[in-house]
DNA sequence: CTGAAAACGTGACCTGCGTCACAGCGGCTG
DNA sequence: CAGCCGCTGTGACGCAGGTCACGTTTTCAG
């Protein structure tokens, strides 16, 4: 397999619009130019940290955006530092010596990709690719780990972090492990979309889905052509029904059939 | 499937004997009764930690031994806290609700387990057993939060260990999701065994396999049955030898080959 | 607008491995 | 020492889903 360019530069996909009024970069970001002021970290990533600590953190990092398609970085490199995601999301993936790859994870706005490679010293066990156009920080590994000296609650904070993302891990485990057939693996991940906010108390699910049927298949760990097939089936059950973007679990307890059984 | 018991009392397997001349329990084990002298501590787990961190540590953490198949905790459990491992070792399984299982990881003397779940707060995502008598410091939630809240390195050292057990997890997802074959999967497991540090510049590498092929197929994702058809295949084609619970990696090389491709 | 590439949809084929069923075989335990 | 249970070994069978091949639709850059 060829090395890949770090930065692809091509950006293919319909920037998707972010709301509010902030600053748009050639692709269709709103900037964020200060740690203290952006909203992800206050909310998720070092939520209770003194703004001191924040401050701190601002110092060390260097914000940067990067196109859709962009490598933030290659398995098996060695670990330059953590990237944390302003905006847009970030897919990890372990990739095979043949090209066939396993997406990991989906990182979004607020989480921090590369931290356990930066936090042990080994090199990154995943590949880092961003889905969107994205804004993210980036803080090197010598920067980061003198913060984290300094500031035990921070280490604290950090070792929240590597425990959720170890438990996203675990999902992918049972995706690949313990399904009976690639109809369970689709339905588990059908139920696990975040479902949009909008209206909660109508029973049919709604949920956006920004992933191609290729990338599906790389989650659930199955063929393109077989996530193709299954959606369609779905759709033929009455489970699912997908407009653009957009998809409604119409019927979320036969889902949940196909999973529990 | 039945709740299990917390811990099973029943004793099957031959012990294995441990070196040294401590104390022997019922078991088999030696007893390691102070913290402070535990050579796998100083080794391993807080290495680099001052000796008055240590003895904080030892002073919240109360220790026990279990017999061969004692399970700590379950998967889905409120997380009670750490289980520090001073000797023998811990298989981790997901299990899904018909009872098949994947073991995720072994653990061994020195390491944490339900550290992810203890930090973070979410329930236990796996199940811990273990595979011998083992000896544990088991340590609370309260009492352990508040230890790395008023030990910063300490709380560093942990980030650095969940870092290494997503590793080892990134491995398993590996062995799931990106091979083409059982045979491939197996190659892997017995490449990625600890070889024996006997004679080393031998080019035969041995190493010690304690688990069941029902458990290795646990590891690697396959049924008992085709373990078991795929080590004797393995023999056939003179790539391993096995005698009583060591295996010889007669082709090293004819393993990698079939990993690679 | 327009052409090309990416994504989606679908059929045919075939094989790897899960499953079932049962047979030897140590080794605890009473 | 007898009987039982857990582990290993092996054959037969079937099918879920990978792969290939190709057509259609959508996306998007210039």
């Amino acid at each position: 397999m060829p090395q890949r360019m770090l930065v692809i530069p091509r950006v293919k996909r319909r920037i998707i619009p972010h709301g509010g009024d902030a600053m748009k970069t050639p692709y269709g970001l709103k900037v964020i130019d200060n740690c203290l002021n952006c909203p992800v970290h206050t909310q998720r990533l070092f939520c209770n940290l003194a703004p001191a600590v924040l401050a701190d953190l601002d110092s060390i990092s260097s914000s940067a955006t990067y196109p859709r398609g962009a490598v933030l970085f290659v398995e098996g490199q060695e670990p330059r530092g953590v990237f944390i995601i302003c905006n847009g999301r970030v897919k990890l993936t372990a990739t095979a010596a043949d090209g066939k790859s396993v997406i990991v994870r989906v990182a979004d706005a607020g989480e921090i990709v590369g931290l356990p490679g930066t936090i042990s010293g080994q090199s990154y066990e995943l590949t880092a690719e961003a889905l969107e156009p994205i804004q993210a920080n980036f803080v090197s590994r010598k920067d980061f780990l003198q913060f984290l000296k300094d500031h035990g609650d921070a280490a604290l904070k950090v070792a929240e972090m590597l425990s959720l993302i170890y438990h996203e891990m675990t999902q992918e485990v049972r995706y690949l492990g313990l399904a009976h057939s690639a109809a369970e693996k689709l339905a588990r991940f059908l139920l696990d979309l975040q479902p949009i906010p909008g209206k909660d108390a109508g029973s049919p699910v709604r949920a956006t889905l920004t992933l191609t049927h290729e990338e599906i298949a790389g989650m659930i760990g199955c063929s393109r052509e077989t996530v193709t097939r299954l959606f369609a089936s779905f759709k033929k059950n009455q489970l699912v029904e997908v407009h653009g973007s957009s998809v409604i679990l119409k019927n979320k307890a036969g889902l949940e059939d196909l999973v529990e059984r």
